[in-house]
DNA sequence: CTGAAAGCGCTAACAA
DNA sequence: TTGTTAGCGCTTTCAG
């Protein structure tokens, strides 16, 4: 039942013509009509799949293109991913996929997978900073950085949201209804946003309101419940992700804080659980899968020299969980 | 800058060995402790890494797993890749990933894909018939599918959730709770699930009350708002999938229907927005990553010979959404 | 235990 | 326009 798979060489014999013949045909080279018809047809006969392997050997690279997201089961990334395959389907090329945990070393790891695959085309959201970059850049790898930047690497083209207006237009909004205590709950690689934040609040910054999860849900719930707990005066909190929107909604119930009316809630990323939320969630939408798809492109597109980095807008979506500052938090 | 890899015959060269011996060495053949050493000492100080490119082509296959499944979006799907991951990565295996779109056509186009890749294991969230798989177990891959099977190919092995039970257990409780009109909610490739709630209904069972959306977010809505209206006698919902249960959750909040006060609603996977919905979600969990990861196992550990399919258990979790029929609702 | 050599399927340089 | 040929890096006989 195993028998051996169709070869060039088979092809070339039944056409009766050389293998590099077939070969030029089939990748679109030069070659009499005739001969090119009759290839084709001997090729459809035979049910000819050129085989990836020995090309890939032969270039020395392996078409694909590696994919390195900090976690698949965060649907932002997941919307991300769908853009890539996407793109990557409309052109014929696999994805290798790979969850980095937003940890340098696992990235590091998984970097090595895609190197010895002779990939040779990788977009990642990046955990780890500059250094961990160093090896693919130097196997000469196409790459693209997607949703954040790795620190000291201004040589890699990306494709982000826009966070610095999104942040802003967060701040003016909460600013605008009157808060003045606005925390800011972030999750690994947003210096960016932070630094945004800071300078948008001005003179208002508190670093206590400041905070940082790591990747995960426990992580970003204990922050939140922290949060909250420790300074029951804050009015108003930006959550910069849906895992930590969810942290938020969760711990303020928990602590019996009612959103909108003893807290206002702000949440980077729209989600189709915002909705559903009740109230449902005010939230900073962002465009995952362009971002997927740009980036794809980006790699794809690649035809040498280094595409320009790009950057996509974020929208501002009101729904009911920010209210204007009222009276303040009943004392617990 | 993009100097040549470090091969096999460089780490022989200055080793001063055959490359054959280093191939030995490094796939834990047998060799002189003596030989071993030195081999091993200088393929680290050259920081050699075994091109996969050679070996696959040598072997005719490549490592990798290929995972198809219907969309990376939901995210019950993307805990499956999670879990898959996880196990391919403690087995230094790549992942290829394709999203069907619970499309046989494009499903079919990514297995031509992972074959032309050379991919010999492949994991599935079938969308075709039987047939589809026709080429990639005549080509002699591994296959395991999960969490559903294709019709007619029950020469797959497996890993699946216990739909029977958890379609059984949900019916009861309904039941128990004195509910009669119980309608499902399902999606593509539930026709098993669909078979046990007939059963488990009994005579109880209403064709009008069993409808079936495909993929989409819309289509899930669209149905879900037609089912409402046409029947409003109806006084709970099984939705068999998260995208279902928010459709119902969306369409139930549009028409006005009060859960559970109007309508009772139970929805197949756990996922982390059923706790912050208001009323709380009642559902039957399924352990989306551990099918992952044990699908993985199998197809990894597929020595030869075929693995044994594997159930794995579902669990009710009681929230807020299920309530005892009490008045009818109020007419509208 | 070890090395030489064949060859996996393909493409690209070269010759005709 | 075509065919011949030389490898790409690796594993695996097969001798030694």
């Amino acid at each position: 039942m195993n028998m051996r798979r169709t070869t060039i060489k088979d092809v070339a014999e039944v056409a009766g013509v050389g293998v590099a013949t077939v070969s030029r045909v089939l990748s679109g080279g030069s070659a009499s009509p005739e001969t090119r018809e009759r290839v084709l047809t001997v090729a459809a006969q035979l049910d000819y799949r050129p085989s990836a392997l020995g090309r890939n050997l032969r270039q020395q690279r392996s078409g694909g293109i590696g994919l390195l997201l900090p976690d698949i089961t965060d649907t932002f990334y997941g919307r991300l991913a769908d853009g890539v395959l996407a793109c990557a389907r409309s052109a014929g090329e696999p994805v290798i996929l790979g969850a980095t945990g937003d940890d340098a070393e696992r990235e590091a790891e998984l970097i090595g997978i895609l190197l010895e695959q002779g990939v040779d085309r990788v977009i990642a959201v990046p955990s780890g900073d500059g250094e961990t970059w160093t090896p693919t850049l130097r196997a000469g790898l196409t790459m693209v950085f997607a949703h954040r930047l790795a620190a000291g690497r201004d040589d890699v083209p990306s494709v982000l949201a826009d966070d610095r207006a999104g942040v802003r237009t967060a701040v003016d909004y909460l600013t605008g209804l009157g808060h003045r205590r606005i925390a800011y709950l972030g999750g690994p690689g947003q210096e960016q946003r932070l630094a945004v934040f800071r300078q948008a609040l001005g003179e208002l910054v508190d670093e206590e309101l400041i905070v940082s999860a790591r990747g995960s849900r426990d992580s970003a719930y204990a922050i939140a419940a922290g949060l909250l707990q420790r300074r029951p005066d804050l009015t108003a909190v930006l959550a910069g992700g849906n895992l930590l929107g969810e942290a938020a909604v969760l711990a303020a119930r928990e602590l019996d804080l009612r959103v909108p009316r003893d807290m206002s809630l702000i949440m980077f990323d729209d989600v189709p659980w915002a909705e559903l939320c009740s109230p449902p969630l005010t939230v900073i939408a962002q465009p995952a899968q362009d971002i997927g798809y740009r980036a794809a492109e980006l790699v794809l597109r690649a035809g040498g020299r280094r595409p320009r980095s790009v950057l996509l807008p974020t929208e501002l979506i009101v729904r009911g969980s920010c209210a204007p500052k009222g009276i303040s938090r009943s004392p617990r």
